[in-house]
RNA sequence: GCAGGCGUGAUCUAGCUGGUUAGGAUAAGGGCCUUCCAAGCCCUUUGCCCGGGUUCGAAUCCCGGCGCCUGCACCA
């Protein structure tokens, strides 16, 4: 199936082998015109739920990140696999795995070779002898800067996720310092997968569509969760099973944990079915725990059945407060929110307070830092001499340097570190199971029929307009529709060459929804008719009356819909 | 990354035990014809994945690379 369809959207111009001419790169894959289009179409699409709905901010951040943030992120670790290939059958493995210690993935090569060593390690395969383990990670690697001192190096980032992370400080002011709120960014992200295979399915350079969504851990409600509620759904929790059930039941279940996960659940199942996937072949299927990427807490898949199998194209993660939490551990800035109080309250605490005089005179230089460590500590545990941890080294704080006060402290919240649900979409592969999707072949009279069912929102091209015959003024009449459809902002197409069934059929195959003929009743009357795609359907209508049919059949001018 | 299979115009394919100008179908472009679903006729365009070797001669045999497919491994 794949292969027809693959080869369909070759031949019409969706999808091109990029570097064609110098034999190709697995991985990489150009969009052609129609593809292109398409993309647009479901990104389109996307925007008008995330952005214009559910109201989040849209940022663009750079493709290329320096070190420090994987650091942080945890991607420059986890991500991050030590190979030993067999000498004798070339089956290759992941050292760390061979292994029967404990945190034997965070061993460097020389320890892991060592460790490989003593263990004496053979090949699970065949027992032939293993090589060196070789340091593959998944991200490309690249410097920035001029050689020399001010050379860094710098990633190309695996997701988009860590922008909006690093921005949280800005965008919680942007939303004027109120919680929940979203941050999207539609943009390219970079592995450097092993073995690049099917098609769009797996890319090393491939469309992510990231939304980031800011809570209070304390409240998982979610405000329109309503609005998805009795919403059924195919569900696979990871105890096991399957089953179809409302969205508002499974989260009263403990099915699924939250509504604000639920929600999305909903919100991406809505999206996926307007964009044209199949309803009956699509499911949501909960990670089980040792699926789970390194930084999430529960992760729902949006999975599709294509002819490859069920394959993941949206996953919604818990990431908790594991990604802002790093942050804050590695840049040392505060990305916290505030958790306001109806009313200011006046609490009483104990506090340390230092007397630097004393304090000053005994550590120097580690005065200060001596005296932040003391007022971190619990103020009803101190009492006498106290020792205290800076920088590694220990020192102990005579009782007569510090004093532990009742102080009275008006406070109007308590800050906290807020939580992120992330549905994350896989573009090309949504693209490429909406052209599977939508594909259908009908043989008729020993001939083969294709046509491709995308919703008119989608479609690529929205109408094509032809004479019945290229002669007697039908074609330049159709040529003046096709220029004012151009005009009102409708992605159109001229076409009057060969027989009108040839047209017809090419315009089934690329999904134009819509194709407009001009007849010979059409210079007595100006009537048109306008045909339908899936029904091959005919409507005679006044070409006045066609951008309003248009409209009304549920596809958008391209200006404004 | 390993193993196996495969690689012929835009697409599908014949040729592949070496031997003329690599054949067909579809598609595409032009023309004729044609009053609504890939009709017909004429003309035209595009090809042996890349590189090396063996040979008088390679699409064909051998080696290497690249790509595609399947399996293994990998897929935060």
């Amino acid at each position: 199936m794949w292969e027809k369809v693959l080869a369909m959207a070759k031949r019409r111009g969706f999808i091109w082998p990029a570097f064609d001419i110098y034999g190709g790169m697995r991985g990489f894959y150009d969009y052609g015109p129609l593809g292109a289009e398409l993309k647009k179409n479901i990104l389109k699409i996307w925007r008008d739920y995330y952005v214009v709905q559910e109201g989040m901010a849209e940022i663009d951040s750079p493709n290329l990140s320096p070190e420090d943030v994987f650091r942080a992120s945890g991607h420059l670790d986890k991500f991050e696999d030590y190979m030993t290939v067999c000498e004798k059958c070339g089956s290759a493995f992941r050292a760390d795995k061979l292994l029967n210690i404990e945190h034997a993935d965070s061993l460097s090569a020389d320890e892991l070779w060592e460790e490989m060593q003593k263990e004496k390690i053979k090949c699970p395969e065949c027992g032939g002898p293993l090589s060196k383990p070789e340091p593959f990670n998944l991200m490309f690697k690249t410097r920035i800067g001029p050689k020399g001192k001010r050379e860094r190096v710098g990633y190309l980032r695996p997701e988009t996720a860590q922008a909006m992370f690093m921005d949280f400080s800005y965008l919680y002011r942007y939303f004027r310092e109120k919680l929940p709120f979203g941050a999207v960014q539609i943009g390219k992200g970079f592995r450097n997968e092993i073995s690049p295979r099917q098609g769009l399915l797996r890319l090393r350079e491939f469309n992510m569509a990231e939304a980031e969504v800011f809570f209070d851990p304390e409240n998982k409600s979610w405000p329109g969760f309503d609005r998805y509620a009795d919403d059924e759904i195919l569900l696979l929790p990871n105890t096991g099973g399957e089953m179809r059930i409302s969205l508002g039941k499974a989260v009263k279940k403990g099915i699924i944990k939250n509504e604000a996960l639920a929600y999305f659940i909903g919100l991406t199942r809505d999206f996926l079915l307007k964009i044209g996937i199949d309803e009956g072949k699509l499911r949501f299927r909960e990670h089980l725990e040792d699926e789970m990427a390194h930084y999430a807490d529960d992760c729902w898949d949006a999975e599709v059945l294509l002819s490859y199998g069920w394959v993941e194209i949206v996953g919604i993660a818990d990431r908790t407060d594991y990604d802002l939490k790093r942050h804050m551990e590695f840049s040392g800035e505060r990305l916290v929110a505030m958790r306001r109080y109806d009313e200011p309250k006046e609490i009483e605490r104990l506090e340390a307070v230092p007397d630097f005089k004393k304090l000053g005179p005994l550590f120097k230089k580690d005065a200060k830092k001596v005296a932040e460590a003391l007022k971190s500590m619990d103020p009803s545990a101190l009492k006498g001499a106290v020792k205290v941890k800076v920088d590694g080294k220990e020192y102990e704080v005579p009782e007569s340097a510090y004093t532990v006060k009742k102080v009275k402290k008006k406070v109007s919240g308590e800050e906290f570190i807020p939580h992120v649900i992330e549905p994350s979409y896989g573009i090309d592969r949504i693209l490429y199971a909406v052209l599977e999707h939508n594909y259908n072949e009908i043989e008729e009279e020993g001939e083969t029929y294709r046509i491709l069912s995308l919703p008119p929102s989608v479609a690529p091209i929205k109408v094509a307009v032809f004479p019945l015959m290229p002669k007697d003024g039908l074609d330049s009449m159709a040529l003046d529709i096709y220029r004012d459809l151009l005009r009102m902002g409708f992605r159109a197409v001229y076409d009057d060459s060969g027989s009108i069934g040839r047209r017809y059929a090419r315009m089934d195959e690329i999904g134009t929804p819509y194709c407009i003929t001009v007849d010979y009743q059409s210079l007595e009357d100006g009537t048109v008719t306008i045909r339908m795609r899936d029904t091959k359907e005919q409507v005679r209508l006044k070409i006045h009356e066609l951008p309003e049919k248009l409209k009304e059949m549920g596809m958008s001018g391209g200006m404004r819909g």
